[in-house]
DNA sequence: CTGCAAAATCGTAACGTTACGATAATTCAA
DNA sequence: TTGAATTATCGTAACGTTACGATTTTGCAG
């Protein structure tokens, strides 16, 4: 039993195969009564037009490409990643477009990935993360006038598209609750400041050390890898300071899974005075076996915010009303 | 300039377009200097065969749907998940093949989405996990000569191809693992028996206990959702036990921080004699603060090893051949 | 040089869709 | 009743590719 095309409904209603495809899109040449005859028997025949053909004849691909930070081979992965691709899923679920993710381990070259889709047509619009303030991606696809959404700001002065965290508060509120528990050596443990939004978390840590009164102590803070393995390593070096932190803010899970890490091989237990506080996007710290506090925003919300943007975009509306920067949910543990 | 097609390439070497497509598939009707000149014309004005073309002439998608396990919104997920996609892109990334992710949360349908999406003529193959003995999806498919590959082998008579981990060996190893230690009540905590590999485990886990002289405890055992949160209550529940466990062996990463949380808000702490093993993709455990011994097989591996098989059965290799069964590393902490 | 088989190339049709100019059917004023 | 204007439908071409039968060119024996 051959899908039904087309022809096949045309034949059927002894209409040309040009009126029923306008008809099934309420093309106003066509009778309103035909119209809904057209529909009426699409729905019978369970009709379901085939996207290869409208993919040749339009030139759409009907794909959306979603670029997006890997961890290295085999390493812990950020816990959230499955539920950025949930919420992408539910934005789309209703449409024709497909998600094809791209993960992109730490070395690969981003703009060489993105290039390759762009030039082989296989795309319609992209999502991607970990902008940098002059993003070269952001800009190639600005010039081809290619569709994207970004997941973090840049600081390139063409609007674009982008869903991001509010980072300087995240990180300010992580520094203020450490303070408020009395804490005064606060460790910050972030990601390289050639991305943007590790620039904005430090701003909001000494913003809130600044108010506080505190001092600005580069010791502190570094801007490795994100990896746990790093993080762990960071740890073990900053106990041997004369004056160690006790108080640690982490850019993300996997970071905050190796200051623990780190912590508990240098012989630190639970409630030994030590005090972390997480950026998660899942609910991974509730379930750790140390108090830990965190910066939440669901990861799967933005990934549906991502993705609906972007098919915002492609339906026309203008980039610099496709903007959104939301705050995190502070838990305190 | 618009990219270079068929026709481009014809008239540039005043041949005919059919001509063209066969010497650039090395079509034996064609002459042997003739096939080297198109060649050398289509690497100079970088052609590259449209897929949307190819697509609706061969009917062809070009496109591989990965049915995966996901958590329910928000809750942690699966760490090796991102893994398991770096192993299966690693594996696509050479060919003209795009992997589409279908995340299935807890309650989905997991055969309608199979239905829907080979009804839609969307796809050229599958890989699916959490299989069941009868598998509908994969009864389903073995029917509509749809290609796949399951990540979990099925008790069905027709073969199919399968990647697996030797699931019965690495529960037994595991308990193993806690009976040398010296732990007499040993817990398994794993996901629900109508999935195949839970019951394979079930049965390594009774081997164990058997070889060993210990006595099988159903009270013991717990087959419940596979997430954080029950696993949590299960520990909690069991501690309450006359003789409560004083090991526990669990199915997945994500279970085993359940446990942890469970008995670190019970009171215990890493060392209080109580031993967790877990069973993981990824270097998970080996962060946690706390020492848990694990069953370890990277999922970059069974990505790779299960989107090659699907390859290969898109090849035209027999099914039967593409079957493969691999042991976990035990890495004793 | 002819004839014929083999080798090489060509042309057409088709996959399913949409855009657009051409045609047919209807309406309505004169 | 005619003709023009409007409304509805149709036919053709095109997107880029491949399959296959038809046609042309080549090589070589007689």
């Amino acid at each position: 039993m051959k899908r039904a095309t087309l022809k096949t409904l045309s034949s059927h209603l002894e209409l040309s195969v040009s009126t029923v495809s306008r008809a099934l899109k309420d093309g106003p040449e066509v009778k309103p009564e035909t119209i809904a005859r057209v529909k009426r028997a699409a729905a019978e025949l369970g009709y379901v037009p085939d996207l290869r053909g409208v993919k040749l004849r339009t030139g759409q691909t009907f794909t959306i490409h979603a670029f997006l930070a890997a961890p290295k081979a085999d390493e812990v992965g950020d816990a959230g990643s499955v539920a950025l691709t949930q919420g992408m899923h539910r934005s789309l679920a209703d449409t024709s477009y497909s998600l094809i993710q791209v993960p992109l381990s730490p070395g690969s070259d981003a703009l060489a990935a993105v290039q390759r889709i762009d030039e082989a047509q296989l795309t319609d619009g992209m999502i991607m993360d970990l902008t940098r303030p002059q993003d070269p991606r952001a800009r190639y696809l600005l010039e081809r006038d290619v569709p994207f959404v970004s997941f973090g700001r840049t600081e390139l002065y063409t609007p674009h598209a982008y869903f991001d965290i509010d980072n300087e508060d995240a990180a300010y509120q992580a520094t203020a609750l450490l303070i408020r528990r009395g804490h005064r050596r606060i460790a910050l443990i972030d990601g390289e400041l050639e991305y943007l939004f590790c620039r904005q978390r430090l701003a909001g840590y000494r913003r809130a050390l600044a108010e506080a009164g505190l001092p600005f102590d580069e010791g502190l803070t570094s801007h490795a890898d994100r990896d746990a393995d790093r993080s762990a390593q960071t740890v073990q070096h900053m106990l041997a300071f004369d004056r160690p932190p006790t108080g640690y803010v982490c850019v993300n899970e996997v970071v905050t899974l190796g200051i623990l890490h780190g912590l508990s091989t240098a012989g630190f237990q639970a409630g030994d005075g030590v005090d972390v506080v997480s950026r998660e996007g899942t609910r991974l710290s509730s379930y750790l076996p140390w108090r830990v506090s965190t910066c939440y925003y669901p990861l799967s919300l933005a990934g549906e915010r991502l993705a609906s943007f972007l098919l915002r975009l492609l339906a026309g509306e203008d980039p610099a009303a496709l903007q959104e920067v939301v705050k995190v949910e502070v838990i305190e543990r």
